[in-house]
DNA sequence: CTGTTAGCGCTTTCAG
DNA sequence: CTGAAAGCGCTAACAG
């Protein structure tokens, strides 16, 4: 158990700046100077440098710059649900963004536990990571990891409640704008809105920006808004319900795919056509839902993965030096038009 | 020397080792050994130190530790497809172990693509990763990432082609007749079996299962496979099809839960009842799917997490120099009841 | 048991 | 322009 590991033998082991310096015949300073481009360092033994490295394969230690230098090149991207399918994406495209930029990332799940929370942050910032993105999987605000932290930090999709964050999330609101002008553009006037809690900031976000077109309509229209949850089951309750109470209606506007899919359901289940009777439309085009249902879904795409590249563009420059900006900034949404709305003719 | 300590800003820099031992009373190398419990050390003096540490905060720096010590503490976690529904489970189960193990992983998505997948595996090298944990998306034997890397390697999910190398991969054979087992079981003697492409391992392995315990079984039965695609379109396509065709069918074999779902939305569009007139069982326990499905999917799980759990268990071993085993070790499947083969008598 | 002394590999003054 | 030397924070031999 208590084995010492064997040290690596000169072949396996890595070759360090000091061998380089010996084998280009100069100091392991002016060696250092040479590969970094730091300081003065006359163009000849700056070649000899450089072929030495290149001789021995030479790949600095980030561990000994980190540790002298004080940036290690790593930040830290903490999620609070990996699991949910809004941080993936997210974090894909961050990573994305990271990696190109040789910049290693360390995922921490805390799996919306508090105590996980505050234990990765001290271990991310133990390791001196030089900055943190925070995932969070609702767009409801959230209680900022600390202030005052040595490294920037950016808060993406669940925006920080401290507003001299920087904060990245979906326009909700001009998401919720989208799919009703989709709706009322293709003919519908009677339009139902099936969306999540009544106290989750999606649902009333998308649900203003819906009220906002209705303001701004001058047809005569009927609408109405059932609060619930982001299931595929309350999906189909709620539309079932809906229809055996006779309520005319010629479109759905569902705030998750998952609940336009449970609305599809019910429809047929009565032998309602979509989108000939009633125009269906979702919401997070999720792929493995839009793409599975019969006819495919139309849906309001929030554009995570940019999101999650434009969040690490900022703490790049924040890295490298830039003032981060503070306060909440909104993000495009994008519709995507598929056979549930899109009338046959 | 020690008579005017200058004031350093203890408020923003973190303390060091050092402080907690100048604060202990102590030399550096025992509240070293005191916090580590390597060495004999004093139960007074160790309080003396443990208490100083708490009392300004210390934590480690894991670079100065990696740096002196040869282990950096950090793993890479390198995925062909985060996006896929395999990789994700996987890499949660094993995030989870690590980060209980005070390990931090770096998290890089090769996206399938083998330059972007050998730029990462340089860049995991150099930052002196003490183990790497490729997960695959598919069971397909993968070629290996390199031979004689200079840190323990484990594949997951995937295989690696080198049976030299250790591989974790679920026992999609065992699953297969876990499936069959339990349609037989519940008294079906007419099932279909409907899989993916018949080129992938997944499915091979599967149907190899099936004909195992088929060929076992005493009962007379008609059994047929179909494969296709994993997808919903597919289940739905081929379920029709079969229907179509005037098949006598009890049972609906599915080796993936999306199959699964196109196959019950055919049956049902046809009215035909499940489980009462078919039973239909799926494959990889979807949250998402098998309980949004009307009425829920039985299902077999692969128990990723648990997978990537064990995966990271073992790199721990390695990394505390245990020697990494070799071959290819499979994981037991697990049978989840539900309401699509539970006969409601 | 405890303190001292080397490093780990690299960057960075500061003299030459 | 180049080299020598002082750390960065920590661990691990080796003395006391």
């Amino acid at each position: 158990m208590n084995e010492t590991i064997p040290p690596r033998d000169a072949n396996t082991r890595p070759s360090t700046l000091d061998d380089v310096a010996r084998r280009a015949g100069v100091s392991l300073g002016t060696a250092s100077k040479a590969l970094n481009g730091r300081d003065r360092v006359s163009d000849a033994t700056r070649a000899r440098v450089e072929d030495a490295a290149r001789a021995l394969a030479y790949v600095g230690n980030p561990l000994a710059r980190g540790l002298s230098q004080g940036l290690s090149g790593t930040v830290g991207l903490l999620t609070s649900d990996l699991e949910g399918r809004f941080s993936l994406p997210i974090l894909m495209g961050a990573e994305d963004r990271f990696g190109a930029g040789r910049v290693s990332v360390f995922l921490c799940d805390a799996r919306g536990d508090a105590i996980r929370e505050q234990h990765y942050i001290s271990a991310l910032l133990a390791r001196r990571v030089d900055a943190i993105m925070v995932v969070g999987s609702k767009t409801d605000h959230r209680a900022p990891i600390g202030r005052d932290l040595p490294v920037p930090v950016i808060y993406v999709y669940t925006p920080s409640q401290d507003p001299r964050d920087l904060s990245l999330t979906p326009d909700n609101v001009a998401g919720g704008r989208m799919a009703i002008e989709h709706l009322l553009a293709s003919g519908r006037r009677h339009i139902a809105h099936l969306t999540g809690p009544r106290h989750e900031r999606a649902a009333a976000d998308r649900t203003r920006g819906i009220a906002q077109v209705l303001a701004e309509s001058e047809t005569q229209l009927m609408f109405e808004t059932a609060y619930g949850e982001w299931t595929e089951r309350w999906g189909r309750s709620s539309c079932a319900m809906m229809l055996e109470q006779g309520t005319k209606v010629d479109a759905i506007l569902c705030d998750s795919d998952q609940i336009a899919r449970g609305a599809l359901d019910a429809l047929r289940e009565r032998g309602i056509r979509v989108p000939d009777d009633v125009a269906v439309i979702g919401f997070d085009n999720w792929d493995i839902i839009v793409e599975g249902t019969h006819p495919p879904l139309t849906s309001i795409d929030m554009n995570l993965g940019l999101l999650g590249r434009h969040a690490a563009e900022r703490l790049f420059h924040a890295i490298g030096g830039a003032p981060l900006a503070s306060g909440i900034e909104l993000s495009d949404c994008r519709l995507v038009v598929r056979g549930s709305t899109a009338l046959t003719i």
